[in-house]
DNA sequence: GCCGTTTTCGGCCCGACTGTTTTCAGTCG
């Protein structure tokens, strides 16, 4: 069984811990961190580059050592630096670094003066009031631990989906834009990077009197708890879980501030090199050359001041986008308004809530040049998917209703079950009629990879294929991707001429910012569909769009932006 | 351990908050 990318990261990322822990050279800890990171954001596996000879240490934090390391794991499946700081620091220990207020030296101290190694015998320990007997730690870090340990027993660490995070984040944002003084607030870090889910959420307030803004913070109704509250941040925990770190700036600040809780971490640590390497130095108050503040109000004026062109959010990851900037090359990305229409939608045909009538409304009231009706083919049972005789008879009605409208095309279609054998569930016949042929994955969801893969391709190789639909079949935080050579099939698919979704619906959101961009790299072209089930969900284009952004897609990457006549010329040559 | 428009050594982002201290280390982001 070979490694995954993400396999081989936590093996680097627990050597980390394990050797934090043990108190080896601290950037030697973080190199490791670093090369996880890399390791994590890389849309090939690592077995395959491995396997054909390329350079690792073409990528970034990866060299001679860590590339070596790299082919050990993908060769033997075990790291042996991990085996060896194993002999010496119990690697449970690397777990009790996720109690919040622990870290690599309080973890050793309790190790060492206790020879405790599991969260139960920390608990123990904190109760029977041993704890505080340690240099270094008290009754309240006594507490604090155990307050820790509760959360982390209550909550075992999931992310937020991004949908979920807003439905608490815009109120919150009222909620201090409305205090006095304040002049402004933004939600930075993964947030406004538009991730797919989020650890927690960053907000930035403009104002005059931090503490005003905190103390309003700390008395949202909404809150479960307080972590810290200073002057200028805060951070608490909202009813529900999701942390909130609240900053409080003033505006000639906001800029710098901006910039620096956005992140992510590495783009960062990037800017700040590249500002020593200009004799210069970032924080979050602004770009400073000695005692000179040379930019700070505005995200843009830091960036313009480092040679920089602005980067949207979505590309700040350290993933190539401060050179393109520099040399600017960045990409116009894909926006919401340049999208005309969508290709995957559903009604009371099938499992859509809303009759074709009232999603057809919908999708004009949001000014959409086209709309494909594509419910769900026979196989999708508990759908009531259409059979050959029931879609002909979908087809004659959305012609017929599609004739009686001059703002907006209505395209006949279906999303086809790829079933298990790679067959569709519809006749070749019947798909040759229609518009739009969505293929998608939604049962057998659990075949073996080459089965899997198989399956698509040969699913691929059936003329009417135009659209992939969601095609890992995830539902964010509740089932995995399916297991599948994507890149493979991918290549096939641009071959083909085949179009790949991006599922915007907010549990779906598949294909992934990463494997879009891989879709992207291997030539194939993207379409964004909210695959509706009522009218409400057309709103979860944004989603789609945002994670095509973060993939890097321009317009002329995704379908959806064509108008009407050169869409049908392309479905139909494929 | 990685990195390099000051390139094979000598750096490695920077600041706020907390608790334990008595001037600061640890943790976090």
């Amino acid at each position: 069984m070979q490694s995954s990318n993400q396999e081989i990261a936590n093996l680097f990322r627990r050597l980390a811990t394990l050797l934090e822990i043990d108190e080896q050279n601290p950037f030697r800890v973080r190199a490791y961190r670093n090369a996880a990171e890399t390791i994590e954001a890389l849309s090939v596996p690592l077995a395959r580059l491995v396997d054909e000879g390329v350079d690792l240490t073409e990528y970034p934090h990866i060299g001679r050592e860590i590339a070596q390391m790299i082919a050990t794991v993908v060769e033997t499946g075990h790291l042996p630096a991990l085996d060896e700081v194993a002999r010496r620091v119990p690697p449970e220990l690397a777990d009790l670094m996720d109690v919040r207020g622990l870290g690599a030296k309080g973890v050793k101290a309790l190790h060492d003066h206790f020879n405790l190694t599991s969260l139960d015998d920390l608990e123990r320990a904190a109760r029977e009031g041993r704890v505080r007997e340690l240099s270094g730690f008290g009754p309240r870090k006594e507490e604090a631990l155990l307050e820790g340990i509760r959360e982390l027993r209550a909550r075992p660490h999931q992310r937020t989906r991004g949908v979920d995070a807003e439905r608490v984040a815009e109120p919150l944002r009222e909620y201090l834009t409305a205090v006095a003084g304040v002049e402004r607030v933004e939600i930075a870090g993964s947030y406004r990077r538009r991730c797919e889910t989020v650890g927690d959420l960053d907000l930035l307030v403009a104002c005059s009197d931090g503490e005003a803004v905190m103390a309003a913070l700390v008395a949202y109704p909404d809150i479960e708890r307080v972590v810290s509250h200073g002057a200028t941040r805060s951070t608490v925990v909202l009813a529900g879980g999701l942390q909130v770190d609240v900053r409080a700036v003033e505006a000639g600040s906001f800029g710098a501030a901006l910039l620096y809780f956005t992140g992510a971490k590495q783009h960062n640590v990037a800017l700040r090199q590249r500002a020593v390497d200009r004799g210069l130095k970032l924080n979050e108050y602004g770009l400073f050359e000695g005692e000179r503040n040379l930019a700070g109000a505005d995200e843009v004026d830091v960036y313009r001041a480092l040679d920089l062109a602005w980067i949207p959010p979505e590309l700040r990851e350290d993933h190539g986008e401060i050179d393109a900037a520099a040399e600017g090359m960045l990409p116009a990305l894909i926006t919401v308004e340049a999208v005309r229409g969508n290709l995957h939608a559903h009604t009371t045909w099938s499992d859509g809530k809303q009759s074709l009538e009232e999603m057809v409304d919908a999708a004009r009231a949001r000014g959409y040049e086209y709309l494909a009706i594509t419910d769900h083919g026979p196989a999708v049972r508990v759908a009531n998917g259409l059979t050959p005789d029931r879609l002909r008879a979908q087809l004659d009605e959305v012609a017929a209703l599609d004739e009686r409208l001059d703002d907006i095309t209505l395209l006949t279609g279906c999303e086809v079950d790829i079933l298990a054998d790679g067959t569709l569930d519809l006749p070749d016949d019947v798909l040759a009629r229609l518009d739009v042929v969505v293929c998608s994955i939604h049962y057998h969801l659990r075949q073996s990879r080459e089965a899997q893969t198989e399956r698509v391709l040969r699913a691929l190789d059936n003329p009417h294929f135009m659209i992939w639909g969601h095609p890992t079949a995830r539902d964010i935080n509740r089932r995995a991707p399916i297991d599948i050579d994507l890149e493979r099939c991918l290549a096939a698919a641009a071959e083909r001429g085949v179009v790949v979704e991006i599922n915007a619906q907010p549990k779906r959101l598949d294909l992934s910012d990463r494997n879009a961009r891989l879709a992207l790299d291997m030539g194939c072209r993207l379409s964004i569909n909210t695959d509706a089930h009522r009218d409400i969900h057309f709103d979860f284009l944004r989603f789609g769009v945002d994670q095509a952004r973060r993939a890097g897609a321009t317009a002329a990457d995704v379908i959806n932006t064509l108008d009407v006549a050169d869409l049908r010329r392309m479905l139909r040559s494929g």
